[in-house]
DNA sequence: CTTTATTTAGACAGATCTGTCGGTTACCCT
DNA sequence: AGGGTAACCGACAGATCTGTCTAAATAAAG
């Protein structure tokens, strides 16, 4: 707005952008509708013309948030072959994620911390958590312990505190803390190291 | 107030109370001071009165969160002598946290979520992540271990997941996969397991 | 070019939220 | 009894927030 160039984008693209910038970095409640359309340079009408309200905004900023991370975390693993370098490498990815530095922890923890039970933040988040679980489970299965159900539930606690510990404590080192309890833990398990190569990529 | 049955402690003890239930179960932006103070059964003038404004009783939330779980762990701890079981004994403690129904995750990364850079809940953060570092460190530093600092970080983090997990997964199970692996992160690092007794309380 | 979809600006309603103020009532201590 | 503190009630100001609406400008598409 501020400048009469060609229009980037939709309106409705540069709300679930501007959404995006500030739901995260400031919380959901905190920002109002108004600050939301200012920082997209959109006027009020197009917010309502492109959602049904606040709450869809909300969960399909959450959505994006969803798609975007589970890419970046399948590209991490799919550099590699070997289950547990598989494992290892989401830990690596968050290790990613913390250096950014506007860091402000899991948006879906976030979010809950706010949420009413039955609010979209709420569904937002139980869908999220599914998909987590099911990363790790999937990646527990592939390697070869004994109890890979008990194996994921240790990696996925070691995920959480690893997001958790790092937004608390600002502190970016929490991935390789995770990294090395899960090695740990891996071996424990009888997951077997790399063998030969597999630095793919 | 529903009856003149004769005051149970103070306003400000009852605002007080009142502010701890609805903060915590709903977060801290999400409830305004009028909710408070009908839960409190309170005048509004009760709550000027007695605080500066809602800052100041969210800040004193916070506080007196802080200081009954201090309590609660440091008696969980004081129930042994030996330094592993001492270590042991926080996710034991959490164990019992994440069992009450009306556990709702950590109060202090619930604030920290919808909080300001600069806000009386990140102050009210960052003493409690002081306080929880410095746990740690004090128990790890009275095993004999090589790196009591990094053994420290380590036992934060499974902390922190443990929290995040039973909150998102409403999976109490957490403390026990925190706790289990709490014992291989200390078998690994040369704490010695128990030699007598110590099963205090 | 003409129709349709998208976007804009701003005013407005209705709710809610924090904080203030004035006047009144109950309690405690001396 | 008297004086001060604590608490009450309710109304009000001012801000903010979600959502609606109107009417016009602009883009896209046939």
């Amino acid at each position: 707005m501020t400048k009469p160039e060609q229009r980037r984008r939709t309106a409705k693209h540069r709300l679930l952008q501007a959404a995006d910038e500030l739901f995260y970095n400031e919380g959901i409640h905190t920002v109002g509708i108004d600050r939301v359309i200012a920082h997209a340079g959109v006027a009020k009408g197009s917010l309502y013309y492109s959602f049904t309200g606040k709450d869809e905004l909300v969960h399909e900023y959450l959505t994006h948030r969803h798609g975007k991370w589970a890419e970046r975390v399948t590209a991490g693993i799919e550099a590699h072959t070997d289950p547990r370098a598989r494992i290892l490498a989401v830990y690596d990815v968050l290790g990613t994620l913390f250096a950014q530095p506007d860091y402000r922890g899991c948006a879906f923890m976030n979010a809950t911390a706010e949420a009413a039970p039955d609010s979209v933040e709420a569904q937002a988040a139980t869908t999220f958590r599914a998909w987590v679980h099911k990363l790790f489970l999937d990646l527990a299965t592939d390697g070869d312990t004994d109890d890979p159900k008990q194996l994921a539930e240790t990696l996925v606690l070691l995920y959480d505190g690893a997001v958790a510990t790092a937004q608390m404590d600002k502190a970016p080192e929490a991935a390789r803390t995770a990294r090395r309890t899960a090695e740990l833990v891996l071996d424990n398990a009888g997951m077997p190291h790399v063998k030969a190569g597999a630095k793919a990529l």
